[in-house]
DNA sequence: TTAATCTACAACCAGATGGTTGTAGATCTG
DNA sequence: CAGATCTACAACCATCTGGTTGTAGATTAA
């Protein structure tokens, strides 16, 4: 199948982040060590429900599993974080660029722009 | 009614972010000079579908809207976009949190972290 | 004033989402 | 081996979501 596009990856990576548990697995799971069982221990929910939430963040890429044994050990790959972060930067770099461009048509260093 | 937690404004930003035609209307709004109409005009969608669309950037405080005659000029509002690149940066440092914890039992400068 | 434009909002629909329970396969433990 | 634990996955359900159309109120333009 078709890889995904820079559109479809911010689609899946912020509907994963748009979950207050999914968010919280991500931040626990920075350890590296905690099974989806252990995961699903913390939360007021079914461990088929806590499972869903983890392959939610893993189609995201935000996490990773890991087989050990009988158990699925679960570690958030920063690395998604980061494209993250770049996405964000991405606009405000597009905010940054129409700034630039209005000031510098109040400012005609060098007049006329465009041809 | 409430005032909003940190919580239910990731959820809501984030949740905002997770739509490519709401990203583009970010992007778009940030000259601050298109009517929600001009935006439809972009999208292969009903102005009504954009209408929604820009309400929801709006609940997120991704977006203001100011009435101009009979229409409505939406503007980016960069302080929520940077609001969310903080939320990310929030991961990150719990991140960094866990490092040091575990390169801190790894070097004993002063053994004896925790009483 | 009348016509055109922009917005708001309701009603509706198909599909996605977040939860549940239940079943079955692997793996560890006694 | 037998039992317990961990995982995977299907089926189901209520609600949310992203789209549609239609109606109505304001405002501008002729």
């Amino acid at each position: 199948m078709e890889q995904p596009t820079d559109e479809e990856r911010a689609d899946l990576v912020f509907n994963a982040l748009a979950d207050r548990t999914r968010r919280d697995i991500l931040r626990r799971s920075m350890d590296g060590e905690l099974s989806v069982s252990a995961l699903a221990r913390s939360y007021a929910m079914s461990f088929a429900a806590v499972q869903k939430h983890v392959a939610v963040l893993d189609r995201a890429g935000l996490v990773t599993k890991h087989r050990h044994g009988r158990e699925q050990l679960v570690r958030t790959d920063m690395a998604t974080v980061h494209a993250a972060q770049r996405m964000l930067d991405g606009f405000e770099a597009v905010w940054r660029a129409r700034i630039d461009r209005f000031t510098d048509v109040l400012t005609p260093t060098h007049q006329g722009g465009a041809p």
